[in-house]
DNA sequence: CCCAAATGTTACGAATTGTAACAGCGAGCG
DNA sequence: CGCTCGCTGTTACAATTCGTAACATTTGGG
């Protein structure tokens, strides 16, 4: 696999910023989600390395939510909360998450012990780092982008990020905010513009019929969605 | 196995005692040190599945001590220490320590989290000096780059840490950040030239070609990634 | 069919990176 | 002591990538 997938789920856009910046810094993909549903549900697709968990959420218990991770998924859960108190520290551990940091917190904690976390492997085998999908093959690790006859094509990071965004969401509208938070997220917010262009880039990597889209179609005032058959190994 | 062993290693008879009731009260089996010495002789008899590890140690550097235990023992390494700045607890984490806590503690917390380390399983010891890939073996203890076909290069020690670091985790991406981080250590930031003269001097070595590198990707503006399989002995 | 907004595409410049060339430094040696 | 030699950091310039801006095209509503 390529960089390990860290997410973060909190409700506060500023710690998102700041453990989003830090552990991309550090070299991890990153994801955020601001709500436990849209969390859940993106697990369903894929499977992160390790999950940094709010406990105060706005719609969900969080210490339930830790205890299904830990059981359902392989991922490494961190919680990270503003509850300082040992019988809490000791709650959420007791529950299965791994590790627990009390805010306010120092990133490079936060990168150490996600580190430290990823040094031990977990017990059930992580997702791939290769994606098939209407007769190509999208190598995650190597860059590359296989044609139906085999020919390999180089993509950039910048269009790997697109393009992994919507291989873990096919079929499904992906709307402009959405990949800005997601990809965009640093600090420039100032032109979306960049999105289009990349995506214009990795339409034509994709040999995509302007007039005729067949994998990645505009949706006018909406966004995108990636039609195609998405299989990950 | 019965009931898993957890070995203590301060230099105060108290913290021991509290440790050791703690741990015993929880249902584990306990093994106290308050040498370095002791302890490191203890390992070659005894296997711990956690070992709860104070730095301020009289006769040894502790973080030297934690970093040959992450990589050679099998137990999971909580380090117990009276520093508290997080610059302490990510180089502590960093060198291997699968945990960090500060002094004073809980000793409910403390057993908490030895049950989250015993939760997950263990990293398998990574062994010797010599790393294999792609055909080309990396003797480390000699300095020397070997063929496929057997004939020997030399390379030099900077060559050898990025090498070392490429080797030590392959199909990842590693930051820039990341590198200064572990190699020049300090604070320079703005030369991180020597960084990329590095990697080039060593893409020569292992004779990549420039416009279609195998084995050191470059990923524009995220870092480098090693493809290649790796195996140490 | 016309228009405004949204989107696609192309071109250019800023930032990032590769590599060759130069300079400083220390080890070994006559 | 002066010399060479190898290692390493720095600089300079070419190549690549990516965001921005400008222009072209498409969409949806009257």
């Amino acid at each position: 696999m390529t960089q390990p997938l860290v997410t973060i789920l909190d409700d506060e856009p500023e710690i998102r910023q700041i453990l989003t910046d830090a552990l991309e810094d550090a070299g991890f993909r990153t994801q955020c989600f601001a709500r436990a549903r849209e969390f859940e549900a993106s697990l369903k697709r894929v499977t992160p390395d390790v999950c940094l968990v709010d406990l105060s959420l706005p719609d969900t218990d969080g210490l339930a939510l830790v205890h299904r991770l830990a059981l359902e998924q392989g991922a490494a859960v961190i919680i990270i909360s503003g509850r300082a108190q040992v019988q809490d520290r000791v709650t959420g551990l007791e529950l299965g998450a791994d590790d627990y940091i009390t805010k306010p917190f120092d990133p490079a904690e936060v990168v150490a012990r996600v580190r430290a976390r990823l040094r031990a492997p977990r017990a059930v085998a992580q997702g791939g780092d290769t994606a098939y999908f209407n007769g190509w093959t999208a190598h995650f690790d190597r860059y590359i982008l296989e044609d139906e006859s085999g020919s390999e094509t180089p993509f950039s990071h910048a269009e790997g990020e697109v393009l992994r965004l919507f291989l873990e969401s096919p079929k499904r509208l992906i709307s402009r905010a959405q990949m800005q938070e997601i990809l965009g997220g640093g600090a420039g917010e100032s032109f979306d513009r960049a999105m289009d262009v990349r995506i214009s880039r990795l339409r034509t990597k994709l040999g995509e019929d302007p007039k005729n889209p067949r994998l990645i179609k505009t949706i006018y005032g909406a966004g995108y969605i990636f039609l195609g058959d998405v299989s990950w190994r």
